[in-house]
RNA sequence: GUCCCUAUCGUCUAGCCUGGUCCAGGACACUACCCUUUCACGGUAAGAACCGGGGUUCGAAUCCCCGUGGGGACGCCA
Protein backbone atom coordinates (compact mmCIF):
# COMPACT_ATOMS: atom_id res chain seq x y z
CA UNK A 1 0.00 0.00 0.00
CA UNK A 2 0.99 3.43 -0.92
CA UNK A 3 1.23 6.42 1.55
CA UNK A 4 -1.76 8.12 1.81
CA UNK A 5 -1.27 11.10 -0.37
CA UNK A 6 -4.95 13.74 0.42
CA UNK A 7 -5.48 17.04 -1.18
CA UNK A 8 -8.27 19.96 -0.76
CA UNK A 9 -8.92 21.88 -3.42
CA UNK A 10 -10.52 25.05 -3.01
CA UNK A 11 -11.16 27.54 -5.53
CA UNK A 12 -10.60 31.39 -4.68
CA UNK A 13 -13.82 32.14 -5.97
CA UNK A 14 -15.76 33.15 -2.62
CA UNK A 15 -15.35 33.25 1.21
CA UNK A 16 -14.03 30.01 2.98
CA UNK A 17 -17.50 28.65 4.52
CA UNK A 18 -18.14 25.83 6.68
CA UNK A 19 -18.29 22.80 4.30
CA UNK A 20 -15.03 23.58 3.16
CA UNK A 21 -13.83 23.52 5.93
CA UNK A 22 -15.02 20.71 7.01
CA UNK A 23 -13.91 18.67 3.63
CA UNK A 24 -10.16 20.31 4.31
CA UNK A 25 -10.43 18.57 7.80
CA UNK A 26 -11.34 15.66 7.09
CA UNK A 27 -8.66 15.42 4.16
CA UNK A 28 -6.47 16.89 7.02
CA UNK A 29 -7.18 14.02 9.54
CA UNK A 30 -6.78 10.97 7.44
CA UNK A 31 -3.24 12.56 6.04
CA UNK A 32 -2.36 13.00 9.92
CA UNK A 33 -4.55 10.05 11.23
CA UNK A 34 -2.33 7.57 8.28
CA UNK A 35 1.19 9.49 8.34
CA UNK A 36 0.80 9.93 4.80
CA UNK A 37 0.56 13.91 2.88
CA UNK A 38 -1.58 16.68 3.13
CA UNK A 39 -1.65 19.07 -0.21
CA UNK A 40 -3.21 22.01 -0.70
CA UNK A 41 -4.06 22.89 -4.25
CA UNK A 42 -5.54 26.03 -5.56
CA UNK A 43 -8.07 25.37 -8.25
CA UNK A 44 -8.06 28.77 -10.12
CA UNK A 45 -9.43 28.21 -13.11
CA UNK A 46 -12.09 30.60 -13.45
CA UNK A 47 -10.21 33.97 -14.42
CA UNK A 48 -13.84 35.61 -13.98
CA UNK A 49 -14.47 34.82 -10.07
CA UNK A 50 -11.59 34.25 -8.87
CA UNK A 51 -9.68 36.80 -6.45
CA UNK A 52 -6.56 37.42 -4.39
CA UNK A 53 -8.32 38.42 -1.54
CA UNK A 54 -10.12 35.19 -1.36
CA UNK A 55 -6.84 33.45 -2.06
CA UNK A 56 -5.68 34.99 0.86
CA UNK A 57 -8.84 34.14 2.82
CA UNK A 58 -8.45 30.00 2.30
CA UNK A 59 -4.49 30.24 3.36
CA UNK A 60 -5.89 32.42 6.59
CA UNK A 61 -8.70 30.54 7.57
CA UNK A 62 -7.07 26.80 7.34
CA UNK A 63 -4.06 28.30 9.36
CA UNK A 64 -6.14 29.86 11.92
CA UNK A 65 -7.62 26.31 12.38
CA UNK A 66 -4.43 24.86 12.81
CA UNK A 67 -4.55 22.74 9.28
CA UNK A 68 -0.99 22.66 7.86
CA UNK A 69 -0.19 21.45 4.30
CA UNK A 70 2.53 19.33 3.11
CA UNK A 71 2.68 20.57 0.11
CA UNK A 72 0.91 23.68 -1.64
CA UNK A 73 1.54 26.81 -3.10
CA UNK A 74 3.50 30.03 -1.77
CA UNK A 75 1.44 31.37 0.40
CA UNK A 76 1.58 34.40 2.67
CA UNK A 77 5.62 33.51 2.57
CA UNK A 78 5.49 30.19 3.71
CA UNK A 79 7.01 29.33 -0.36
CA UNK A 80 6.02 26.66 -2.48
CA UNK A 81 6.37 23.35 -0.73
CA UNK A 82 6.03 20.05 -2.60
CA UNK A 83 7.95 17.82 -5.80
CA UNK A 84 4.47 17.88 -7.66
CA UNK A 85 4.24 22.16 -8.22
CA UNK A 86 3.39 23.96 -9.09
CA UNK A 87 0.01 24.17 -6.60
CA UNK A 88 -1.76 26.79 -8.21
CA UNK A 89 -4.22 25.22 -11.52
CA UNK A 90 -3.31 28.56 -13.44
CA UNK A 91 0.11 28.10 -13.55
CA UNK A 92 0.02 24.62 -14.94
CA UNK A 93 -1.05 25.52 -18.10
CA UNK A 94 1.88 23.22 -20.10
CA UNK A 95 0.78 20.24 -17.71
CA UNK A 96 -2.90 20.06 -19.11
CA UNK A 97 -1.92 21.00 -22.94
CA UNK A 98 0.27 17.32 -22.42
CA UNK A 99 -2.76 15.55 -21.33
CA UNK A 100 -5.05 17.22 -24.06
CA UNK A 101 -2.70 15.72 -26.58
CA UNK A 102 -2.90 12.46 -25.21
CA UNK A 103 -6.42 12.42 -25.16
CA UNK A 104 -6.41 13.88 -28.86
CA UNK A 105 -4.11 10.73 -29.84
CA UNK A 106 -6.35 8.64 -28.56
CA UNK A 107 -9.73 10.28 -30.29
CA UNK A 108 -11.02 11.12 -26.92
CA UNK A 109 -11.14 14.73 -27.69
CA UNK A 110 -13.22 16.72 -30.34
CA UNK A 111 -13.79 20.68 -30.93
CA UNK A 112 -17.35 21.91 -31.11
CA UNK A 113 -18.41 25.56 -31.23
CA UNK A 114 -15.13 26.85 -30.04
CA UNK A 115 -14.82 24.56 -27.25
CA UNK A 116 -13.10 21.24 -26.53
CA UNK A 117 -15.49 18.11 -25.73
CA UNK A 118 -14.35 15.16 -23.96
CA UNK A 119 -15.85 12.02 -26.08
CA UNK A 120 -17.75 9.03 -24.07
CA UNK A 121 -17.28 5.39 -25.99
CA UNK A 122 -20.38 4.02 -26.64
CA UNK A 123 -23.81 3.66 -28.28
CA UNK A 124 -25.58 7.31 -29.06
CA UNK A 125 -28.76 8.32 -28.63
CA UNK A 126 -30.60 11.96 -28.76
CA UNK A 127 -33.65 12.11 -25.83
CA UNK A 128 -35.56 16.03 -24.36
CA UNK A 129 -33.91 16.93 -21.02
CA UNK A 130 -36.70 18.10 -19.02
CA UNK A 131 -34.63 19.96 -16.90
CA UNK A 132 -32.32 22.05 -19.69
CA UNK A 133 -35.15 22.26 -22.23
CA UNK A 134 -33.63 20.72 -25.41
CA UNK A 135 -32.27 17.52 -26.61
CA UNK A 136 -29.33 16.36 -25.33
CA UNK A 137 -26.56 13.48 -26.76
CA UNK A 138 -26.36 10.90 -24.21
CA UNK A 139 -24.24 7.69 -24.50
CA UNK A 140 -25.11 4.54 -23.19
CA UNK A 141 -22.15 2.58 -21.75
CA UNK A 142 -20.40 0.34 -19.51
CA UNK A 143 -22.06 1.03 -16.23
CA UNK A 144 -18.90 2.96 -14.53
CA UNK A 145 -18.73 1.65 -10.77
CA UNK A 146 -17.28 3.44 -7.76
CA UNK A 147 -15.59 1.71 -5.21
CA UNK A 148 -16.85 4.52 -2.32
CA UNK A 149 -15.12 4.11 0.89
CA UNK A 150 -18.02 5.48 2.78
CA UNK A 151 -21.11 4.24 0.42
CA UNK A 152 -19.86 1.61 -1.32
CA UNK A 153 -20.66 0.46 -4.23
CA UNK A 154 -22.60 2.88 -6.38
CA UNK A 155 -23.22 2.73 -10.27
CA UNK A 156 -23.75 4.96 -12.74
CA UNK A 157 -24.87 4.12 -16.29
CA UNK A 158 -25.65 7.20 -18.46
CA UNK A 159 -22.50 9.42 -19.81
CA UNK A 160 -22.85 12.07 -21.80
CA UNK A 161 -19.73 14.45 -23.65
CA UNK A 162 -18.71 17.45 -21.44
CA UNK A 163 -16.46 20.11 -21.78
CA UNK A 164 -12.72 19.68 -21.07
CA UNK A 165 -11.80 23.42 -22.75
CA UNK A 166 -13.56 26.30 -22.54
CA UNK A 167 -13.92 28.69 -25.90
CA UNK A 168 -11.20 30.78 -24.15
CA UNK A 169 -9.12 28.09 -24.30
CA UNK A 170 -9.14 27.17 -20.37
CA UNK A 171 -9.06 24.33 -19.36
CA UNK A 172 -12.24 23.43 -17.00
CA UNK A 173 -12.45 21.57 -13.48
CA UNK A 174 -13.36 18.05 -14.29
CA UNK A 175 -10.23 17.86 -16.32
CA UNK A 176 -7.58 19.83 -13.88
CA UNK A 177 -9.28 18.08 -11.00
CA UNK A 178 -8.72 15.13 -12.59
CA UNK A 179 -5.16 15.67 -14.52
CA UNK A 180 -3.76 16.92 -11.45
CA UNK A 181 -4.80 14.42 -9.28
CA UNK A 182 -3.15 12.18 -11.34
CA UNK A 183 0.41 14.42 -11.66
CA UNK A 184 0.42 14.66 -7.28
CA UNK A 185 -0.30 10.77 -7.11
CA UNK A 186 -3.59 11.53 -4.99
CA UNK A 187 -4.33 8.22 -3.38
CA UNK A 188 -7.70 9.20 -1.64
CA UNK A 189 -10.42 12.23 -2.73
CA UNK A 190 -12.11 13.03 -0.03
CA UNK A 191 -14.96 15.35 -1.09
CA UNK A 192 -18.21 16.51 -0.48
CA UNK A 193 -21.28 13.91 -1.68
CA UNK A 194 -22.33 17.07 -3.87
CA UNK A 195 -19.71 15.35 -6.11
CA UNK A 196 -20.29 12.24 -6.17
CA UNK A 197 -22.48 12.34 -9.70
CA UNK A 198 -18.97 13.89 -11.11
CA UNK A 199 -17.23 11.13 -10.32
CA UNK A 200 -18.46 8.97 -12.79
CA UNK A 201 -17.02 12.00 -15.59
CA UNK A 202 -13.92 11.34 -13.63
CA UNK A 203 -13.46 8.08 -13.72
CA UNK A 204 -13.96 8.17 -17.61
CA UNK A 205 -11.12 10.54 -17.62
CA UNK A 206 -8.75 8.35 -15.53
CA UNK A 207 -10.05 5.50 -17.91
CA UNK A 208 -9.25 7.53 -20.91
CA UNK A 209 -5.50 8.44 -19.58
CA UNK A 210 -5.26 4.83 -19.01
CA UNK A 211 -4.26 5.12 -15.02
CA UNK A 212 -5.59 3.36 -12.16
CA UNK A 213 -8.31 4.78 -9.79
CA UNK A 214 -7.72 6.55 -6.34
CA UNK A 215 -10.07 5.95 -3.70
CA UNK A 216 -13.37 7.61 -2.87
CA UNK A 217 -14.74 8.98 -0.34
CA UNK A 218 -18.19 10.95 -0.35
CA UNK A 219 -18.65 13.10 2.45
CA UNK A 220 -22.62 14.08 3.63
CA UNK A 221 -23.38 17.36 3.34
CA UNK A 222 -23.98 20.02 6.07
CA UNK A 223 -27.38 20.95 6.08
CA UNK A 224 -29.13 24.40 6.99
CA UNK A 225 -29.66 24.94 10.51
CA UNK A 226 -33.27 23.91 11.64
CA UNK A 227 -35.82 26.45 11.07
CA UNK A 228 -33.19 28.36 8.46
CA UNK A 229 -34.92 26.66 5.35
CA UNK A 230 -34.45 24.01 3.25
CA UNK A 231 -31.48 22.23 1.65
CA UNK A 232 -27.36 22.30 1.99
CA UNK A 233 -25.67 25.53 3.98
CA UNK A 234 -25.00 27.72 1.23
CA UNK A 235 -22.14 30.79 1.82
CA UNK A 236 -25.76 32.89 2.35
CA UNK A 237 -27.05 31.43 5.69
CA UNK A 238 -25.90 32.87 8.63
CA UNK A 239 -23.00 31.25 10.50
CA UNK A 240 -21.85 29.66 7.06
CA UNK A 241 -18.22 31.12 6.99
CA UNK A 242 -15.14 30.84 8.68
CA UNK A 243 -13.94 34.57 8.95
CA UNK A 244 -17.39 35.01 10.96
CA UNK A 245 -16.25 32.92 14.04
CA UNK A 246 -12.67 34.24 13.28
CA UNK A 247 -13.94 37.93 13.83
CA UNK A 248 -16.32 36.79 17.17
CA UNK A 249 -12.95 35.13 18.21
CA UNK A 250 -14.27 31.45 18.63
CA UNK A 251 -11.69 29.45 19.81
CA UNK A 252 -10.57 26.97 16.42
CA UNK A 253 -9.98 24.20 18.47
CA UNK A 254 -13.60 24.51 19.13
CA UNK A 255 -14.86 24.62 16.01
CA UNK A 256 -12.24 22.12 14.35
CA UNK A 257 -13.98 19.84 17.29
CA UNK A 258 -17.30 20.31 16.72
CA UNK A 259 -16.52 19.95 12.69
CA UNK A 260 -15.11 16.91 13.53
CA UNK A 261 -18.03 15.85 14.95
CA UNK A 262 -20.12 16.77 12.28
CA UNK A 263 -20.80 13.59 10.27
CA UNK A 264 -17.78 11.53 12.25
CA UNK A 265 -17.72 10.20 15.96
CA UNK A 266 -14.65 7.97 17.74
CA UNK A 267 -17.64 5.35 18.17
CA UNK A 268 -18.46 6.34 22.08
CA UNK A 269 -19.79 9.29 23.76
CA UNK A 270 -17.05 11.46 23.92
CA UNK A 271 -17.73 14.35 22.45
CA UNK A 272 -15.02 17.43 23.75
CA UNK A 273 -11.85 15.96 22.39
CA UNK A 274 -8.27 17.03 21.93
CA UNK A 275 -7.16 16.99 18.12
CA UNK A 276 -5.25 14.23 18.82
CA UNK A 277 -7.04 12.07 19.93
CA UNK A 278 -9.52 12.54 16.88
CA UNK A 279 -6.14 12.21 14.92
CA UNK A 280 -5.61 8.81 16.15
CA UNK A 281 -9.05 7.24 15.96
CA UNK A 282 -10.11 9.09 12.51
CA UNK A 283 -10.79 6.79 9.70
CA UNK A 284 -12.78 6.78 6.94
CA UNK A 285 -15.21 3.87 7.60
CA UNK A 286 -16.65 5.34 10.58
CA UNK A 287 -17.63 8.75 8.58
CA UNK A 288 -21.92 9.05 8.09
CA UNK A 289 -23.31 8.58 5.14
CA UNK A 290 -26.05 11.04 5.64
CA UNK A 291 -26.51 14.68 6.00
CA UNK A 292 -26.28 16.56 9.23
CA UNK A 293 -28.02 20.12 9.72
CA UNK A 294 -25.86 21.95 11.55
CA UNK A 295 -26.43 23.95 14.98
CA UNK A 296 -24.49 26.41 15.84
CA UNK A 297 -26.07 26.52 19.69
CA UNK A 298 -24.33 23.19 20.06
CA UNK A 299 -20.58 24.73 18.53
CA UNK A 300 -21.60 27.70 21.01
CA UNK A 301 -21.49 25.21 23.92
CA UNK A 302 -18.52 23.29 22.65
CA UNK A 303 -16.78 26.77 22.46
CA UNK A 304 -17.52 27.91 26.08
CA UNK A 305 -16.44 24.12 27.21
CA UNK A 306 -13.40 25.23 25.47
CA UNK A 307 -12.77 28.83 27.02
CA UNK A 308 -13.78 27.36 30.70
CA UNK A 309 -10.52 25.19 30.00
CA UNK A 310 -7.82 27.88 29.02
CA UNK A 311 -4.98 28.52 31.24
CA UNK A 312 -5.71 32.00 32.92
CA UNK A 313 -2.58 33.26 30.41
CA UNK A 314 -3.97 32.49 27.21
CA UNK A 315 -7.28 33.26 28.30
CA UNK A 316 -6.04 37.14 29.12
CA UNK A 317 -4.02 36.87 25.73
CA UNK A 318 -7.22 36.24 23.70
CA UNK A 319 -9.59 39.00 25.36
CA UNK A 320 -6.85 41.10 24.95
CA UNK A 321 -6.43 40.48 21.07
CA UNK A 322 -10.15 40.63 21.35
CA UNK A 323 -10.25 44.40 23.01
CA UNK A 324 -7.37 45.42 20.67
CA UNK A 325 -10.09 45.34 17.78
CA UNK A 326 -13.11 46.76 19.34
CA UNK A 327 -13.48 50.20 19.14
CA UNK A 328 -12.11 52.14 22.05
CA UNK A 329 -11.00 48.80 23.41
CA UNK A 330 -7.28 50.39 24.04
CA UNK A 331 -8.71 51.91 26.96
CA UNK A 332 -9.78 48.95 28.44
CA UNK A 333 -6.34 47.14 27.83
CA UNK A 334 -4.42 50.60 29.41
CA UNK A 335 -3.61 49.18 33.01
CA UNK A 336 -2.83 45.64 32.33
CA UNK A 337 -3.34 44.54 35.89
CA UNK A 338 -6.43 46.15 36.03
CA UNK A 339 -7.67 44.59 32.59
CA UNK A 340 -6.17 40.69 33.75
CA UNK A 341 -8.52 40.82 37.08
CA UNK A 342 -11.42 41.63 35.11
CA UNK A 343 -10.32 39.25 32.30
CA UNK A 344 -10.13 36.23 34.59
CA UNK A 345 -13.36 37.34 36.67
CA UNK A 346 -15.39 37.10 33.68
CA UNK A 347 -13.74 34.01 32.55
CA UNK A 348 -15.90 30.99 33.69
CA UNK A 349 -19.33 33.12 33.21
CA UNK A 350 -19.36 34.19 29.28
CA UNK A 351 -19.98 32.03 26.11
CA UNK A 352 -17.73 33.45 23.91
CA UNK A 353 -15.13 35.79 23.58
CA UNK A 354 -17.15 38.22 21.99
CA UNK A 355 -19.27 38.71 24.75
CA UNK A 356 -16.86 40.35 26.49
CA UNK A 357 -17.17 43.98 26.05
CA UNK A 358 -20.82 44.12 26.87
CA UNK A 359 -19.92 42.05 29.87
CA UNK A 360 -17.38 43.65 31.51
CA UNK A 361 -18.03 47.55 29.98
CA UNK A 362 -19.00 48.87 33.45
CA UNK A 363 -15.64 47.99 34.60
CA UNK A 364 -13.82 50.05 32.17
CA UNK A 365 -16.34 52.99 32.27
CA UNK A 366 -18.31 55.13 34.50
CA UNK A 367 -21.09 55.87 32.07
CA UNK A 368 -22.50 51.95 32.07
CA UNK A 369 -26.17 51.82 30.98
CA UNK A 370 -28.82 51.10 33.66
CA UNK A 371 -31.01 48.44 32.73
CA UNK A 372 -33.99 49.38 33.66
CA UNK A 373 -36.44 46.55 34.43
CA UNK A 374 -34.19 45.53 36.57
CA UNK A 375 -33.82 48.76 38.24
CA UNK A 376 -37.56 48.65 39.13
CA UNK A 377 -37.60 45.08 40.14
CA UNK A 378 -34.53 46.09 42.78
CA UNK A 379 -35.75 49.25 43.67
CA UNK A 380 -39.23 47.42 43.98
CA UNK A 381 -38.53 45.19 46.82
CA UNK A 382 -37.73 45.72 50.37
CA UNK A 383 -36.01 49.38 51.40
CA UNK A 384 -33.22 49.32 49.00
CA UNK A 385 -32.31 52.94 49.43
CA UNK A 386 -31.59 52.24 53.36
CA UNK A 387 -29.43 49.35 52.51
CA UNK A 388 -27.19 51.69 50.21
CA UNK A 389 -26.53 54.41 52.51
CA UNK A 390 -26.24 51.50 55.62
CA UNK A 391 -23.58 50.34 52.89
CA UNK A 392 -22.21 53.57 52.50
CA UNK A 393 -21.94 54.32 55.80
CA UNK A 394 -19.90 51.27 56.19
CA UNK A 395 -17.53 51.10 53.20
CA UNK A 396 -14.95 53.92 54.58
CA UNK A 397 -14.17 51.14 57.10
CA UNK A 398 -14.34 47.84 55.10
CA UNK A 399 -11.16 45.80 54.40
CA UNK A 400 -10.49 45.31 50.55
CA UNK A 401 -8.20 43.03 50.83
CA UNK A 402 -9.78 40.55 49.83
CA UNK A 403 -13.17 38.96 48.50
CA UNK A 404 -13.33 37.14 51.91
CA UNK A 405 -12.88 39.95 53.80
CA UNK A 406 -15.39 42.35 52.16
CA UNK A 407 -18.14 39.33 52.40
CA UNK A 408 -17.53 39.17 55.93
CA UNK A 409 -17.78 43.12 56.46
CA UNK A 410 -21.14 42.70 54.35
CA UNK A 411 -22.42 40.12 56.62
CA UNK A 412 -21.66 41.71 59.82
CA UNK A 413 -23.39 44.59 58.46
CA UNK A 414 -26.51 42.27 57.67
CA UNK A 415 -26.69 40.36 60.80
CA UNK A 416 -26.43 43.66 62.71
CA UNK A 417 -29.64 45.25 60.79
CA UNK A 418 -31.03 41.73 61.07
CA UNK A 419 -30.85 40.96 57.62
CA UNK A 420 -28.66 38.68 54.99
CA UNK A 421 -26.51 39.19 52.60
CA UNK A 422 -28.83 39.01 49.59
CA UNK A 423 -30.42 42.28 51.06
CA UNK A 424 -27.20 44.20 50.27
CA UNK A 425 -25.88 42.67 47.12
CA UNK A 426 -28.94 43.14 44.66
CA UNK A 427 -28.94 46.65 45.04
CA UNK A 428 -25.38 47.08 45.27
CA UNK A 429 -25.07 45.59 42.31
CA UNK A 430 -27.35 47.20 40.06
CA UNK A 431 -25.44 50.73 42.02
CA UNK A 432 -22.45 49.98 41.08
CA UNK A 433 -23.22 47.66 37.33
CA UNK A 434 -26.35 48.56 36.45
CA UNK A 435 -27.65 45.27 35.85
CA UNK A 436 -28.19 42.22 37.72
CA UNK A 437 -25.69 39.52 36.47
CA UNK A 438 -22.03 39.43 37.02
CA UNK A 439 -19.72 38.12 39.09
CA UNK A 440 -19.63 38.01 42.78
CA UNK A 441 -20.36 41.43 44.11
CA UNK A 442 -17.52 41.26 46.52
CA UNK A 443 -15.14 40.39 43.63
CA UNK A 444 -16.36 43.29 41.85
CA UNK A 445 -16.14 45.13 44.42
CA UNK A 446 -12.50 44.33 45.10
CA UNK A 447 -11.26 45.10 41.71
CA UNK A 448 -13.41 48.75 41.46
CA UNK A 449 -11.35 49.57 44.64
CA UNK A 450 -13.30 51.36 48.03
CA UNK A 451 -12.81 54.87 46.14
CA UNK A 452 -14.93 53.75 42.59
CA UNK A 453 -17.01 51.51 44.63
CA UNK A 454 -18.25 54.76 47.26
CA UNK A 455 -18.37 56.74 44.02
CA UNK A 456 -20.58 54.69 42.12
CA UNK A 457 -22.68 54.37 45.27
CA UNK A 458 -22.92 57.65 46.04
CA UNK A 459 -23.90 59.04 42.46
CA UNK A 460 -26.94 55.69 42.79
CA UNK A 461 -27.90 57.16 45.71
CA UNK A 462 -28.15 60.50 44.53
CA UNK A 463 -30.67 59.58 41.89
CA UNK A 464 -32.31 56.41 43.39
C1' G B 1 -38.22 15.44 -15.43
C1' U B 2 -33.74 11.99 -15.30
C1' C B 3 -29.88 9.89 -12.45
C1' C B 4 -27.50 9.23 -7.71
C1' C B 5 -27.13 9.34 -2.25
C1' U B 6 -29.80 8.91 2.26
C1' A B 7 -33.54 7.74 6.57
C1' U B 8 -32.98 6.47 15.19
C1' C B 9 -35.40 12.06 20.04
C1' G B 10 -36.46 19.33 17.60
C1' U B 11 -30.75 18.88 16.36
C1' C B 12 -25.81 16.00 16.36
C1' U B 13 -25.49 10.94 17.13
C1' A B 14 -24.52 5.45 19.67
C1' G B 15 -26.64 0.81 18.44
C1' C B 16 -27.23 -1.71 12.41
C1' C B 17 -22.03 -4.88 9.21
C1' U B 18 -21.73 -9.98 13.05
C1' G B 19 -30.71 -10.11 14.34
C1' G B 20 -32.25 -11.50 20.87
C1' U B 21 -28.23 -8.13 26.31
C1' C B 22 -32.72 -1.86 23.35
C1' C B 23 -40.17 -0.98 26.45
C1' A B 24 -33.26 2.17 22.28
C1' G B 25 -27.85 5.12 25.24
C1' G B 26 -25.14 10.02 25.17
C1' A B 27 -24.79 15.25 23.84
C1' C B 28 -27.02 20.18 22.45
C1' A B 29 -31.62 22.68 23.04
C1' C B 30 -36.14 22.98 26.10
C1' U B 31 -38.65 22.35 31.20
C1' A B 32 -38.45 21.57 36.58
C1' C B 33 -35.69 21.13 40.90
C1' C B 34 -30.92 21.40 43.67
C1' C B 35 -26.44 24.29 44.50
C1' U B 36 -26.01 29.64 45.16
C1' U B 37 -24.74 36.27 47.01
C1' U B 38 -26.97 37.98 41.25
C1' C B 39 -25.81 35.76 36.55
C1' A B 40 -23.50 31.72 34.73
C1' C B 41 -21.00 26.84 35.58
C1' G B 42 -22.24 22.31 37.82
C1' G B 43 -25.71 18.40 39.65
C1' U B 44 -30.49 15.73 39.48
C1' A B 45 -34.96 14.75 37.03
C1' A B 46 -38.62 15.01 33.14
C1' G B 47 -40.41 15.11 28.23
C1' A B 48 -38.62 13.60 23.39
C1' A B 49 -36.99 8.94 18.22
C1' C B 50 -36.25 3.37 15.53
C1' C B 51 -40.58 7.26 8.50
C1' G B 52 -44.76 3.79 6.48
C1' G B 53 -46.06 -0.96 4.45
C1' G B 54 -44.79 -5.75 3.11
C1' G B 55 -41.45 -9.81 3.65
C1' U B 56 -37.34 -13.21 5.92
C1' U B 57 -37.03 -15.20 10.99
C1' C B 58 -38.87 -18.43 16.94
C1' G B 59 -37.30 -13.23 17.21
C1' A B 60 -35.87 -7.04 13.32
C1' A B 61 -34.01 -0.38 15.08
C1' U B 62 -30.69 -4.10 13.00
C1' C B 63 -31.41 -8.31 6.80
C1' C B 64 -34.52 -7.82 1.86
C1' C B 65 -38.32 -5.28 -1.23
C1' C B 66 -41.73 -1.33 -2.24
C1' G B 67 -43.54 3.35 -0.99
C1' U B 68 -42.75 8.09 1.23
C1' G B 69 -39.68 11.88 3.25
C1' G B 70 -34.85 14.44 3.08
C1' G B 71 -30.47 15.69 0.11
C1' G B 72 -27.43 16.14 -4.24
C1' A B 73 -26.24 16.38 -9.54
C1' C B 74 -27.86 17.45 -14.32
C1' G B 75 -23.03 24.80 -16.69
C1' C B 76 -17.91 26.58 -21.88
C1' C B 77 -18.90 27.28 -12.17
C1' A B 78 -15.89 24.57 -8.95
Amino acid sequence: MSPVRVRFAPSPTGFFHIGSARTALFNWLYARHTGGTFILRIEDTDQARDSEEFLRLIYDSLTWLGMDWDEGPNANGIGERGDYGPYRQSQRADVYKLYLEQLQNAGRAYEKDGAIWFKQLGERYTVFDEHRKKEVEKVKSDPVVIDDKIRGRVERAEDEDFVIFRSDGNPVFHFVNVVDDIEMKVTHIIRGEDHLSNTSKHIRLYEGFGVTLPAFAHLPLILKSPGMGQGKMSKRDKGALIEEYRQRHFLPEALVNYLALLGWNPGDDREKMPLAETVRLFDLPAINQSNAKFDSKKLAHMNMVYLLEQPADRFVALAADYFSKQPGGAAALADGAYFREIMLLAQPKIKSIDELAAYTAYFFAEDFPMDEKVRAKVLGKGDPKARLHELMAALPAMDFASDAAIESAIKLLAEGNGLGFGDYQAVARLAVTGTNAGPSITSIFRVLGRDRTLARLLRFAAVA
